[in-house]
DNA sequence: CACGAACACGAGTAATTGCTCGTGTAAAGT
DNA sequence: ACTTTACACGAGCAATTACTCGTGTTCGTG
């Protein structure tokens, strides 16, 4: 939401108006993906969306506010699509099935969405830090969730903080991973990239199975697991 | 090394201009390292430097070639240091040794030169593009070669064209989590990092025992695998 | 209908910045 | 000693571009 601070601008109150944010995000979307969003000018967004560069600036204070906004819009959705993926009962599934099925969905939704993956690419840009943290950690949450459902953190303070540090390294590197391998996927043709779908299904799946010590292809009912190396 | 197109400028003949080419190029990488590339001015670098603009420009044709000048220097040093980790003779050690010094090398170098982290993150920079490629490439080579250490390619035109092809995305997968997971590995206090390591190291091995369909804790020597799924 | 507020417009501005080029100096060649 | 080539300098140019602001229009409301 747009509060008043010195930069920002008025929220839009009419319909109008409304559609015109839409139309200019629109636009952004379009010209970051033709050129990136370093060398596209504020100007072109606006030609693109058919309004003009001062009703742009009435609504996004600045640049970087249009990335911001895109950002967001686009990582919603994703949650969204990742929401309607996820089965309602996992019993009964594998957990190969269960990570295969969310590497599909966030594939698809990548390949449905080339104007995300360039935005992906801005990573590095500290105005999308912040978003980004977020929402590595709430997809990490699904995968936290995942290891206590397994194997609840052992009695003891000192042994339970050690391995929830443990764990949050885990969780990191599995949602470092799942990003980085989706993003490898779309780098050359539609054959590499199934192939490195599978092969990004492989190594998480071998990783987790090795972590948690558990038959990734044994269904998931009644299952308990050792977590290794705590 | 630069030759003489449009663009090009000198290649420095005299000492004094090749050290004065040095002093640039430390002082692009600090600067680089205290505000972003994009951030940075080359008026900037070359203050920092000691000397003119004009200097700069005599021997760098433009702001790019400094951040590719730098991301080659780099490179080519981090080469250097793996070579010198590689074992001579790979017998009697272990696949989850091999990886673990390599990915120690990796780190320590990475640890060592902040630097060219910072230039790691821009690597989305089109003029950084190929050079990435080429040395992603020569990282591939001593995986893929490892692969057809264990388990040559099977008989057959057919067979073997897909099996080469499976196994170029068995290369760039790996390739791809041992850079993303060395980053990852900076990305908070040094506590996270050891943590990162150690469970990239997990698993990395636990993909290549899985697609290897070796033991990765039994000593190279003799071993022979039957590479899976292909 | 009247009036204020929200919306829309786009030419112009101010600031940044990559880079040139004219001038001057040190080194190499002969 | 004299010429030529390489090196060094830095003020200023040219181009880009994010953003402002004064003017005009549409909408909500009483």
């Amino acid at each position: 939401m747009i509060v008043e601070t010195p930069k920002a601008r008025r929220t839009p109150l009419q319909e109008r108006s409304r559609a015109r944010v839409d139309a200019i995000l629109d636009a952004a979307d379009a010209v970051f993906l033709e050129m990136s969003y370093a060398a596209a000018t504020t100007n072109h967004v606006a030609a693109r969306a058919g309004t003009s560069i001062g009703s742009l600036y009435r609504f996004f204070p600045d640049k970087e506010a249009l990335l911001v906004a895109l950002a967001d819009r686009y990582r919603a959705r994703l949650m969204e699509t990742l929401e309607r993926v996820r089965p309602p009962d996992p019993r009964g599934l594998t957990v190969a099935a269960l990570v295969a099925r969310g590497i599909d969905g966030f594939n698809a939704y990548l390949g449905a969405n080339p104007g995300f993956r360039t935005l992906i690419e801005q990573a590095n840009h500290p105005a999308l830090r912040e978003g980004n943290r977020a929402h590595d950690e709430a997809m990490g949450a699904a995968i936290y969730s995942m290891q206590e459902r397994f194997a609840p953190l052992p009695r003891g303070k000192g042994k339970a903080d050690k391995a929830r540090a443990q764990r949050e390294a885990v969780v990191a590197v599995t949602v470092a991973t799942l990003g980085n391998l989706q993003m490898l996927s779309f780098s050359r043709d539609d054959s590499f990239r199934k192939r490195v779908v599978a092969e990004a299904k492989v190594m998480v799946v071998a990783y987790l199975a090795t972590r948690l010590g558990i038959d990734p292809h044994a269904p998931l009912d009644g299952a308990r697991a050792t977590v290794v190396g705590e």
